[in-house]
DNA sequence: CTAACTGCAAAGGGTTTGCAAGGGT
DNA sequence: ACCCTTGCAAACCCTTTGCAGTTAG
């Protein structure tokens, strides 16, 4: 198991270096997170805080929040939802939602299509489940934001 | 404009229908929720508070989370993100992240396909901006809900 | 060496809960 | 009349902030 720690910062190094890229420096607090992150897939802050100080009882709640800001600021890390940490709602007739989110100002841009409609079908098949709505949201940087870069 | 009211009570009906369906009272604060989720979109629970005071200021503030929580229940209304409250992240490079979440038992199922990267190209053109990522999320009721209804 | 970063603890703020009063059915 | 529902306010808990000590570069 001696290479263990050579193999993870391998994978690890993407992140890592996005935030070396962008002016970061590269900490015992900021590697735990990313190693954190990159072991899985979807997840809350306070379960990458809770896993980060099960590996890595000294690093402190705070720097676990501040590294996610950062990691999704460099976009090494996608925020769902806004960035916004409380529930949304929508009334279940309308339909489906879609958005595109700026990941630099946060505005919001809404549209209607949607392919998504179309794997309906096949998914309530596959998975044997009745579908009553979607969300669709695309995360990325704006007119505006692009212009300011 | 003298319809208003009576062509609001018809939108509003399938909501209000929903709950005593389910065996829930209809009551004043519960119209005032259901009244403002019908006017517009996705929203977070504190705006439906903020709109639901605006118009109804004797509503209380627990009134609106309960009665969001009850109609979420009875599939009236789609929360976002598993009815979690707080902020999700993913790792930016590992691609997209699609969900299908129970309503009932919250339980979430993965999968990879997606007819949504198909819509990058056409979305980024007409908006003019950079899509860096995507979330997809079908909602409704899994296997063993629909099972045990 | 120095500015960036950290952990801690306390503050912040949206959401939930306990309880006595109120209102559907 | 019964008991579900309400409004209030306090409790809750995740997240953020202020600060003095630490560390990457």
């Amino acid at each position: 198991m001696a290479h263990d720690g050579k193999a993870h910062e391998q994978t690890v190094s993407s992140m890592l270096q996005a935030l070396k890229a962008a002016g970061y420096r590269v900490t015992a607090a900021r590697r735990a997170v990313v190693e954190a992150m990159q072991s899985s897939g979807h997840r809350s802050a306070r379960e990458v805080v809770e896993e980060v100080r099960r590996r890595h009882p000294g690093v402190g709640r705070a720097s676990v929040y501040r590294t996610l800001a950062i990691l999704s600021k460099v976009c090494a890390v996608q925020p769902s939802l806004l960035g916004t940490t409380r529930a949304h709602y929508s009334a279940a007739d309308q339909g489906s939602h879609h958005h595109f989110i700026c990941n630099r100002c946060h505005r919001v841009i809404e549209f209607d299509e949607c392919t998504a409609a179309g794997m309906v079908g096949d998914i309530e098949q596959r998975l044997g489940v009745r579908i009553q709505g979607h969300l669709l949201e695309f995360y990325g940087l704006c007119r505006s934001c692009l212009a300011a870069m």
